[in-house]
DNA sequence: TTGACAGTTCTATTATTATCGAATTATCAA
DNA sequence: TTGATAATTCGATAATAATAGAACTGTCAA
């Protein structure tokens, strides 16, 4: 059922070990949960927020998404990121069971 | 209560995103939930498995010591390792709230 | 079509990390 | 004491990662 290996969860921790890319996650993640309906864009948003540049923020929604914490699509002009729910649930499992 | 913030979080993760050390502390994790009343020692025994060098195995303990994940003692010559529990319980708070 | 804007890719640089071998320290037992 | 064993520290190296600037691509609106 729950099977997460050594190699995805260890990639999922590097995903979130850097501190930009960890507020990055967590931006998303609160504007997942929120009222924001219309939640669109982001990459410029975030960027005047988390005060580094375009091409980093998007390396790091690059390693995010490679690590299956979030998903993004293409929403004419703008980016759409959201969590991947399903990882993280099983990524909380792991936690949780230590 | 639960206070961890951005830069506790990230360095528990990077603690957590090398496979080596990731083992090592499941191992450690094992260790501790089982029967193993008189466990003791580690590196010796979790080096053969892990197949990686003494400094290297002492250099991850370092790292795990310091993200506060175990603690460790020395009991004569060898080095007894547990999981701090603490900060285990504060870091699944984390991850459950996202 | 052109211009503006959002985001990506490429390339390079700097910083960090994993790892090892050699030397060193600490502890115990003979 | 000395020798053996467990672990750490030091010094070096190779691999990875974070970041930025410049150039590029895709989309839309005028």
């Amino acid at each position: 059922m729950n099977h997460m290996d050594t190699k995805k969860i260890t990639k999922i921790m590097k995903a979130l070990s850097n501190p930009n890319r960890f507020e990055l996650f967590m931006e998303i993640s609160r504007r997942n949960q929120s009222s924001y309906e219309g939640e669109d864009c982001f990459v410029f948003n975030i960027m005047e927020k988390l005060n580094i540049g375009a091409p980093t923020i998007s390396h790091h929604l690059k390693e995010l998404s490679n690590a299956d914490l979030i998903i993004t699509e293409r929403k004419g002009k703008l980016l759409v990121a959201r969590i991947n729910e399903q990882t993280l649930r099983e990524f909380s499992d792991v936690i949780n069971s230590k």
